[in-house]
DNA sequence: CGGCAGAAGTAA
DNA sequence: TTACTTCTGCCG
C-alpha cells in the first residue's frame, strides 16, 4: 500500500521521505524559548507571543529588583526581521504591555530586565477604563482623558490578584497571551480583523487570556486550582469581577489552539478556582489607596506629597491607617532632607 | 502597580 | 552637531 504524504512524518520509513525533506521543511519558529523566570512561544508573523509561561511565589514577588533600570528592547534571541522595535509602538495608541509582569520578578534584577524584551510583550489599550471615570470625578474634559495615558485596570488588578494568590498558595503557574477573535459583522458573518501597528505589523490583540493553576504546597493532598480568563483589550470598568471574565478551559483551548498544562488531567484532578479562592479584583477606593501609598512612597519633594494627598481627598476618599502612617513617615523624611539641602547651600 | 514623555547628561 | 542613554516627573 502507498504510503500518503501525510503519513510521511508518523513512519518507520517514509517513502518519499529524503527527497521531501532534501531541502528542509518550513521553520515557524515557534519553539519554546526560556528566560530566567519565563518562557515562551513567539508569533513570528503577529510579532507578540502566542503564550507566555511563569511561576510565582511569595519569595518571587519579594526583593529590589527595579522596573526603572530595566527598558523594553527587541528580544536579541529573536531574528530582527520576525521581532517587534519600540519605534512599532510608540506613538501607536497602544502601550506595551507586559505578559510575564515585571512586578512578579523582584527577586531578579536578571529575570526582570528578560520581561521587558520585546517577546514579552502585546499592544495593550491604555485609552481611559469607562467606569473608573464614571465612578469618580466629573473634573476632566475629553481632551484630558484622551492625553492621558492608561494600561487597562482590568489586567492590572488581575496581576495584583495573582500576585495575592501567592499568600495562599505556594505555587502558581500563570499562562498569558493574546487573542484575535473573531467578531460578527454587519452582514452576520464572522471574521478575525485586527489592528496592525508601526513598519514591523505588530498585531494588536481583541482579548487577552490569563490562565492560573494553583498548588496549595507541595504537601498537600489538596487537588490543584485552575482558572481561565478571557478579557477584552479594551477596558470596562471597575464595575466587573473576575468571575464575568472566566471560561471554560476547554473553551479557551479551542479558541487559542493551546493546550494548558498538558499534563493535569484538567476533568478530574483539579477544581475551579474561584469555588475555592475569592476571585475578587481591587474595588475603586481599594485600588486608589494602593497606587496613592505607591505615590507617596515615591514622592520626592513636599510639593508632590501634599499634591497626592489633596489628590485623593479631592476624590472623597479617606486614606486608611496604613495610609497616614506611610504619609506621616515620609513628610518626616523629606522634612529633614530639605533642611538637609539648605544648610549644604549656605555652606557652598 | 503599570506605563509615557521630556529634560538632562553623555558619546561620537 | 546629532544621536543615544539615563534621570525625573507625570498620569491612572
Amino acid at each position: 500500500m502507498a504510503v500518503s504524504i501525510l503519513d510521511c512524518c508518523f513512519c518507520q520509513k517514509p517513502v518519499e521521505e529524503s527527497l521531501l525533506e532534501q531541502y528542509g521543511f518550513p521553520v515557524a519558529g515557534t519553539e519554546t524559548r526560556c528566560y530566567t523566570n519565563h518562557a515562551l512561544s513567539y508569533d513570528q508573523a503577529k510579532r507578540v507571543p502566542k503564550w507566555v509561561i511563569e511561576h510565582i511565589s511569595k519569595q518571587k514577588t519579594l526583593g529590589n529588583a527595579d522596573r526603572r533600570h530595566c527598558k523594553f528592547r527587541p528580544d536579541p534571541s529573536i531574528p530582527l526581521m520576525f521581532s517587534a522595535v519600540n519605534e512599532d509602538y510608540i506613538g501607536s495608541g497602544w502601550s506595551r504591555g507586559h505578559m510575564a509582569p515585571a512586578g512578579d520578578n523582584k527577586f531578579s534584577v536578571q529575570a526582570m530586565a528578560e520581561t521587558f524584551y520585546l517577546s514579552n510583550i502585546v499592544p495593550q489599550n491604555y485609552k481611559n477604563n469607562a467606569g473608573f471615570w464614571n465612578s469618580s470625578a466629573q473634573t476632566f474634559g475629553t481632551a484630558d482623558l484622551e492625553r492621558s495615558a492608561q494600561r487597562p485596570q482590568d489586567t492590572l488588578r488581575m496581576e495584583m490578584y495573582c500576585r495575592e494568590l501567592t499568600e495562599r498558595f505556594e505555587d502558581v503557574w500563570i499562562v498569558s497571551g493574546p487573542l484575535t477573535l473573531p467578531q460578527t459583522g454587519d452582514d452576520g458573518k464572522k471574521r478575525v480583523t485586527y489592528q496592525v501597528i508601526g513598519k514591523g505589523d505588530v498585531a494588536v490583540p481583541s482579548h487577552l487570556y490569563k490562565v492560573i493553576l494553583a498548588r496549595r504546597s507541595r504537601i498537600s493532598s489538596e487537588p490543584l486550582v485552575l482558572g481561565a480568563f478571557v478579557v477584552p483589550n479594551d477596558p470596562i470598568g471597575f464595575s466587573h469581577q473576575l468571575p464575568e471574565f472566566q471560561v471554560h478551559i476547554e473553551d479557551l483551548e479551542k479558541m487559542s489552539g493551546l493546550v494548558f498544562f498538558p499534563q493535569v488531567d484538567k476533568t478530574k484532578d483539579v477544581k475551579n478556582i474561584c469555588d475555592v479562592d475569592t476571585c475578587k479584583l481591587m474595588g475603586f477606593d481599594e485600588f486608589t489607596l494602593y497606587i496613592t501609598a505607591r505615590k507617596v512612597h515615591s514622592a520626592r519633594t513636599l510639593h508632590r506629597l501634599e499634591k497626592v494627598m489633596s489628590e485623593l481627598r479631592e476624590m472623597g476618599i479617606e486614606p486608611d491607617e496604613y495610609l497616614v502612617k506611610l504619609y506621616k513617615k515620609k513628610e518626616e523624611e523629606l522634612v529633614q532632607q530639605k533642611q538637609m539641602e539648605a544648610r549644604e547651600g549656605r555652606a557652598g
